[in-house]
DNA sequence: TTTAAGATGCCC
DNA sequence: GGCATCTTAAAC
């Protein structure tokens, strides 16, 4: 598997959102590979989007690398867990895809154990929180590049058949609420449960 | 300076 | 339904 040319980010936020259903989310480690396929994903478009971080072009420490170049690693703490964002758009326009879910591929005995032994099946990745800690991706990587190993995305994707939605756990956010910027393979038992 | 509200997930 | 506990903004 070999790691993805940074062009390929230098689409369009909603396209890239899209696009990145079937690619695969490498991470190597002195203890091996840990990986699994992007099932679904969210796009945040900042300055017109109520339910984005950077909505209004709002620029903290957190939001800065939103501001950079497509393909950055964009990480943030929501309560107790660590998410994971692919920056997109132009370099000043502050967009990002959310990786919601996974579907693990390698290293699945190792994810067991960065989950917990109480966890089961589908529980290891079906949720933005859960598939950072069972990839072992940690704020560490915040301002990292998706192109870049020891974390990355591949070049090569299996096709799938996609079905859009709103946004989960988004509220008060007007009309953002209800766009249609969740992006998810249809079908498949780790896409994340709706809240 | 203090408080409230999340792009969540686990336990009761 | 409660709670953990990090960042940010808005109330004092």
């Amino acid at each position: 598997m070999q790691p993805i040319e940074p062009s390929f980010f230098n689409i369009s936020t909603l396209e890239l959102a899209e696009k990145l259903i079937g690619h695969v989310i490498i991470h190597e480690l002195p203890s091996g590979i840990l990986s699994g396929r992007i099932i679904e994903t969210e796009a945040y478009q900042g300055p017109e989007d109520r339910a984005a971080h950077s909505f209004n072009n709002r620029r903290t420490p957190r939001t800065e690398i939103m501001f950079h170049k497509a393909g950055h690693v964009y990480t943030y703490q929501m309560h107790t867990h660590t998410l994971v964002n692919v920056v997109a758009g132009p370099v000043g326009v502050p967009h990002a895809v959310l990786i919601r879910a996974i579907e693990p591929q390698t290293g699945i005995e190792q994810m067991q154990k960065n989950r917990g032994p109480m966890i089961t099946k589908h529980n290891l990745t079906n949720g933005p929180g859960k598939l950072t800690q069972a990839l072992a991706i940690s704020m560490d990587y915040y301002g990292h590049h998706w192109s870049q190993r020891p974390l990355y995305i591949s070049n090569k994707a299996s096709t799938a058949e996609i079905e859009r939605s709103p946004r989960v756990g988004i509220r008060n956010t007007g009309d953002a609420a209800s766009y249609l910027w969740r992006f998810f393979e249809k079908n498949n038992p780790y896409v994340s449960k709706f809240r």
